[in-house]
DNA sequence: GATAGGCATTAACATTTGTTGGGGCTGCTT
DNA sequence: AAGCAGCCCCAACAAATGTTAATGCCTATC
């Protein structure tokens, strides 16, 4: 059931049987949540964090004027909201993007592991970390890439992410995101998100379509996107 | 020495002698930076992470055809790379903006924290966990937010954070920031961040001249940036 | 099988943002 | 004193991006 979480959080470092079932026994009841379901609303101070077993998820903020951004993607073995553990009171809405499978593990539980596991604890703490670093990188990509080499970029985290927890297949990951979604993730208009998508199309790196993507020249996409998987922390060595 | 270390984590909640003592003991030599030198290198492999006690620093990273973006600014009292004591390696660079007074804590004597002191390893996690809610703010800020708006938040956020290590002198702060520099903050073109910085005085909320911002009109300020400090977690609360 | 709604796509036009180039100011060096 | 470098500021034009609106293609529903 768990087997998502522990090849998330096991590609950092070797995780025990001992720790997984410690991870198993902080878990609490499970859900399912259907495409475009607030999973975590804003301004909550939830007991649990919400582990995605399987599906797709994502972090937002709106805005005064009705915009929405997108401040993270979460896929299947991601703790959506590990943070609020410590930060408590939520900023920021969480959305099913996909029908999500999904377990909620108690604060209090967690609050065990962080007094009795050590090392597991800084496991949970490198996958907050790992949560930064994606952020890093997409300011970078909003902030200084083009828009194209920034959804190139895109395109490559995500093909990493989800082969690490088994989601891909061959070259080519489901994608359930609409072209207005992913406005909201790069923070385009819908218009431009359209030539951006066309524009990486025509290139020829990647085919995309019934939210589909195939990487057809990985090479060249990684160049396009300048991706380098460095900030994933994907090397397994002792934390 | 380390009193805007407390004063910074100790905002979230309540730090013992006992904790303090366990930073200092953590903590090994101290050194200088002349504004502009690298303080981390990307790249590198620190054993140690880096404490501000006085200045302001920057993480940034660098593209292929030359642009720069910085991705968090840091002031006194902020670990600078806490995140590399379990992300091994730099994915970015960390800059001095001005002359920094640092100090160093051996990431070995960090582990022995988390492996005998969970409430203090609680709230290093935190503090890492605050970067990453600033990280999220920025990501709105760059994809959703008008780039007045977008200032006016940086003003807000930094002022607020500067107040907690008593780094602000009234209403007004001290930012030693070229245009430049602020430039590859926001994601701008130097000429544009000159337009946007001009639009922001025309309105008269701040005044900013010799690298000294002044807060002229707080609430209006506030509501050009829709800033609310919840994301920075200054209540103090049991963690 | 008619209809309505969601979505991708395109066009035309408006606005924002970048680029290039230059002027003026200050502080520093020679 | 002259020269130089860094920085702020501005103007004119170019390019990127947003807005509004329309079209066509699905699919779910009745």
């Amino acid at each position: 059931m768990l087997e998502s979480l522990y090849l998330n959080l096991g590609q950092h470092d070797a995780l025990s049987d001992a720790e997984k079932a410690l991870l198993a026994g902080a878990m609490t009841f499970e859900r399912h949540f259907a495409t475009g379901q607030d999973i975590v609303a804003s301004g909550s101070r939830p007991t649990y964090s919400t582990l995605i077993l399987d599906g797709l998820a994502a972090r937002y903020k709106v805005l005064e004027n009705g915009g929405r951004q997108f401040t993270s993607l979460q896929v299947s073995g991601d703790f959506v909201d590990l943070h609020a553990f410590l930060l408590k009171t939520m900023d920021h809405g969480i959305v099913a993007l996909s029908p999500c499978h999904v377990m909620f593990a108690d604060h209090s539980r967690l609050r065990a592991i962080t007094e009795q596991a050590p090392h597991l604890t800084r496991l949970l703490w490198l996958d907050t970390l790992v949560d930064g670093a994606i952020h890093r990188e997409w300011i970078v990509a909003m902030g200084r890439r083009s828009k194209t080499s920034h959804l190139a970029h895109l395109v490559c985290e995500l093909f990493v992410r989800l082969q690490v927890v088994q989601r891909t297949n061959g070259m080519s990951f489901h994608l359930p995101l609409s072209q207005a979604e992913l406005a909201d993730v790069l923070g385009l208009s819908v218009v431009h998100m359209n030539r951006v998508i066309g524009a990486l199309r025509k290139v020829g790196v990647v085919s995309w379509a019934n939210h589909t993507v195939t990487i057809l020249d990985w090479h060249r996409l990684q160049e396009i996107a300048e991706f380098d998987p460095t900030y994933l922390s994907m090397t397994r060595e002792p934390r």
